[in-house]
DNA sequence: CGAGTTTGACCCGCGC
DNA sequence: GCGCGGGTCAAACTCG
């Protein structure tokens, strides 16, 4: 349902950060050419101290973006011990649905042993200052109490699935204890129904300041299944990694320079047909 | 008036 | 046994 290719591949960080397109055998001569028209002038000499200049912020760019593909590496290695050494069930399970056996997967109810339900988690970015508690994912949902719990200051909405009467899908709703800005959304069970077409529609999107961020190892993966990370360390990470990379490139002018003028380049070299 | 939300009470398992 | 805490219920309330 969730896309989890977001830890399993490394993001290109492979950035052609030359001025200009690459430079073919042919394009050479071109380069020669416009030298010798130069040469009329005296150019020649500031605008080669100006490509000098301009390969070394090269460089330098190139090895910032090394250093952050090694932070990322880095990160990336702890994001998978925190996977490996936190595999046990964290959240407590209802205790009227208290597993019997971890291994089989089911728990049991007043009424008997029956499958453990599928949960999941999602994490929806929202206005901190935004205290309703929705998650836009497509389906009608029908808010069947809240509480304060311990571990977290923010109250904790329950929702049931009110779309068809018998879908059993139960879902948890609470704005996370370290960022406000951010909701914790758990899925318990499956919809046994296709989402309202109405829904379909404003998923998402119409959700004022919202962007769903799909939990990429916990989201895909279930929590009776390995990775069962602390929900409060992955968006962090992932946060913490993005804000860095973008923080380090918007802050550093030559790199926007040395982006707009080489798309500039390109945009002149090869117009849209 | 019906559907959805709010909120205090209640249930039940766990740990001490 | 008792208190705690998470989850659920249901009456009261709100809103379109």
């Amino acid at each position: 349902m969730m896309d989890s290719s977001w830890t399993n591949q490394s993001p290109s960080l492979s950035l052609n950060l030359s001025v200009g397109p690459p430079r073919s055998p042919d394009q050479v001569p071109r380069i020669a050419l416009l030298k010798r028209s130069l040469a009329c002038g005296t150019q020649v000499g500031a605008i080669e101290a100006k490509l000098n200049q301009i390969s070394e912020e090269n460089k330098r760019l190139a090895e910032m973006v090394s250093d952050m593909h090694m932070n990322y590496s880095v990160l990336r290695g702890r994001l998978f011990d925190l996977a490996s050494i936190a595999p046990q069930e964290k959240g407590s399970v209802s205790p009227k649905r208290k597993r019997v056996d971890g291994a089989s997967c089911k728990y049991q109810t007043k009424h008997g042993e029956v499958p453990m339900p599928k949960t999941s988690k999602m994490y929806v970015r929202i206005d901190p200052t935004d205290s309703s508690l929705v998650v836009k994912d497509g389906y009608q949902w029908r808010k069947y109490g809240q509480k304060v719990t311990r571990d977290n200051p923010f109250p904790r909405a329950y929702f049931r699935c009110s779309f068809a009467p018998s879908c059993p899908v139960k879902k948890k709703v609470q704005k996370s204890a370290e960022d406000g800005s951010l909701l914790l959304a758990t899925y318990e069970g499956e919809h046994n129904h296709e989402r309202s077409s109405r829904d379909k529609v404003h998923s998402v999107s119409d959700h004022s300041a919202a962007a769903v961020l799909p939990c990429p190892s916990i989201d895909a993966e279930h929590t009776s299944q390995p990775y069962d990370l602390d929900e409060a360390e992955l968006p962090k990470l992932q946060r913490l990694l993005v804000e860095q990379m973008a923080t380090a490139l918007t802050n550093d002018r030559s790199f926007t320079a040395a982006i707009a003028t080489a798309i500039y380049e390109r945009m002149l070299r090869s117009p849209p047909a």
